[in-house]
DNA sequence: TGAAAGAATACCAAATTAGTATCCATTCTG
DNA sequence: CAGAATGGATACTAATTTGGTATTCTTTCA
């Protein structure tokens, strides 16, 4: 129930890109920016590019910049870039490496909490994590719509 | 952005102990109606008792059974039982395990965020996670209530 | 008192992840 | 056009975590 490093260091690149705009910044900028070790730096970067939430200039005084507004980078996709689909458990449709799947009674349950946790990481976009006051809002008002939870929940 | 297979064998045998009741339930009756090893099992069991979560009888006859109703088993707690304090990055609090945390500008932007989650995981209860059903009617309200969530979040 | 359980501890093996190094392709600049 | 500055791609290694197993002790019932 952890995000990896390099996708917390993904999160951390990100912000440093919603801080300069969209004055292009280097690997090595962006590295000694954030503290995270140049190789590392140009893994992260070749996963933001291919999940199209940063772009790529080659060649000299190339770089990088944000592909859209932090408010519409949502943390869902940053996980997804460098994890994969969110699925708490292996037994993920097709690819069921769990050995027990076939007897196991609630393989299929856990779509349903793995949609609602996508919904919630959806709902937290990249402007949510840099301000903190916003995100107290946020948990405030999942408070609230507990109680439509409990009420749901059948026993 | 997983859960341990031991956290999914606590949910699997909670399942089980759901379903046996008050009837005491040897490890071995739970590995075999489980699918999980023995040896394995013993060590989920051991981990859901410390939590509370089940109660055991040690001695002849002895077994186990579940320590609450099944609606009041949050996710949450079983999650925390076998994988410790919910937190996504390293930077939790005292022991930062993370090299780069002084540097880091959003160190603590993340304790809103672990908030976030633990409330939806402490709404979905052992009882959501056996009857999918409820469980889909709990992602629609959440669905609706993403409006709520965007309109927070600031640009 | 002995058999049937769970409790405790320690250990090993496998998988995943983080991190590094190296070489190639592109673009700007003069 | 040449060369320097950058990102792109690939492959490898090391560290950590996790899953899984074995062994021995303690408690309880019949
Ligand atoms: S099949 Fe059952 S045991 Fe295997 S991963 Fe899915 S839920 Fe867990
Ligand atoms: S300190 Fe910054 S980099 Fe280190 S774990 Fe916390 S958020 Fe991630």
């Amino acid at each position: 129930m952890k995000i990896g490093k390099l996708t917390d260091y993904g999160v951390l690149v990100l912000n440093h890109l919603a801080r300069t705009g969209v004055n292009l910044q280097s690997t090595e900028e962006i590295a000694t920016a954030t503290g995270i070790p140049l190789p590392t730096a140009r893994k992260v970067m070749r996963t933001l590019v291919d999940a199209g939430l940063v772009l790529a200039r080659r060649g000299a005084k190339g770089g990088y910049r944000l592909g859209r507004s932090p408010a519409q980078i949502p943390l869902l996709a940053i996980v997804e870039a460098f994890e994969g689909k969110l699925t708490l458990t292996e037994c993920s449709s097709t690819e069921s490496d769990c050995e027990i799947t076939e007897q196991c009674s609630l393989a299929g349950n856990w779509v349903g909490i793995n949609q609602v946790l996508g919904m919630v990481l959806a709902g937290i976009s990249l402007n949510d994590i840099r301000h903190p006051a916003g995100l107290q809002r946020l948990a405030d008002s999942f408070k609230s719509s507990n109680e439509h939870i409990h009420l749901v929940s059948i026993d």
